[in-house]
DNA sequence: ACAAAAGTGTTCTGTCTACACCCATGC
DNA sequence: GCATGGGTGTAGACAGAACACTTTTGT
């Protein structure tokens, strides 16, 4: 049997880690949110989270929510920022080492079912109210990732395996809430020489079907060792 | 007269902020470590830090530390990174938000002095052997420094408030450890139109004195608003 | 045959790179 | 007058932006 308190000499914040998941369906952009059970802010949505278990890190701790949540593992996962002020959570003083993951959705409606508690995607420009602080931290999530996926190949961990040109492109306007000229994003793209070829198209739509593609991550990393930058 | 320990339901980790002091001197960049006068490391050098106090956030807790060992206030200061790995202390699970701060070295000659403990500025590229995973915490500081200077103008906090163009170039050779043309160098910062000529000159030298300049920080915070973009 | 989206090249413009000479100052 | 570092312009290469027509497929 464990101990049923633990004292220390000088006060300590609590510690969580909290995981925006983001995933993309349907040319948007979506976060998973859970609605809370209990209070504080009971029946408000909230990024999935929870509080660091003896000797574990944050990151274990934010892998370990992910998997509960999405049944996924092995994904995408960052540091985004860690959220100190005393008042965010009127329990106490209660420190967030927020990460972002991006997850294939694809591959997640699989292993959905797992809902003991409510949990849903939003798309991005359509979030209910949020508990806590968890609004600022959504968007600088979503800073976070306008900014580096100009510059890192993060865009294919919010894909399927194989893709196309079109799904790819739609991700990055919805992302960077731009158009882009098809004509100049195919070339950048083909330029990097990082797409691999399917050789197969879509079919089944009244239309030119597009091709696949898949993303070359052993190159990227064996380039990106050498000082390549993935640049669009 | 506090309670002398304090009891939780669950275990908590301690916390800490540290960290990292950039300087800039002599065609130099340097970093405040402070000689541990306990244990564990006690002799080795570290990163200034410390722990939380009551209901304080991890930024006034970075900020007030660096206060306490230069007395400088109202310097560039910006989250770097959230260390949470059990271990990383050998007293128990300890984790620790890490900050760098940008001072201007030509500012903090004046105020020094407050030397209870033994803190001194080593060049990057001189560094001793460090406590705990403090050298893990530098790295993460100098590659985000790199980073980040070239996209935004963060090298002015390193500089007094008037400098040259010698001087600001051989800023960015020194964080970017490469060779910059002159030429080039010049006419893109010039192209900012950031820069205010002070119409002065270095004398005393036994060559052409450079033209003094400062930044024009105003001016940049009004165009950021706007969606200016500083690149270098 | 038509609707709907996929696929493809060229021109123009602006920016980055490379490079060599004169200028001011103190000794 | 000379040694030292400060200051300046130009030509060629390259990358980004703008732009319209043909191809494929299902109905």
């Amino acid at each position: 049997m464990r101990q049923s308190t633990y004292c220390y000499e000088y006060p300590r914040p609590a510690v969580t880690a909290d995981c925006i998941i983001f995933g993309f369906d349907a040319g948007t952009l979506k976060v998973l949110l859970i609605e809370r059970g209990i209070e504080p802010f009971k029946g408000h949505w909230a990024i999935p989270g929870g509080f660091l278990r003896e000797n574990e890190s944050a990151e274990a701790c934010a892998k370990r929510e992910l998997f509960e949540e999405t049944g996924l593992e092995n994904v995408f996962m960052e540091q985004l920022f860690s959220f100190t002020e005393p008042g965010r959570d009127p329990r106490g003083h209660v420190i967030t080492v927020a990460y972002y993951a991006l997850v294939k959705l694809s591959e997640y409606e699989l292993k959905a079912g797992d809902d003991a508690r409510n949990a849903a995607w939003f798309p991005i420009d359509q979030l209910p109210a949020l508990a806590f602080d968890h609004d600022r931290i959504l968007h600088f999530a979503m800073n976070r990732l306008r900014g580096k996926i100009r510059y890192q190949p993060i865009g294919f961990e919010l894909l399927p395996g194989r893709f196309t040109l079109p799904d790819l492109q739609a991700l990055y306007e919805a992302i960077l809430q731009v158009k882009i000229d098809r004509r100049n994003f195919r070339r950048k793209i083909n330029q990097t020489g990082l797409l691999i070829d399917q050789n197969e198209s879509v079919t089944g739509v009244p239309h030119r079907g597009a091709r696949y593609y898949s993303f070359d991550k052993a190159k990227y990393e064996q380039l990106a060792q050498r000082g390549f930058n993935f640049e669009i």
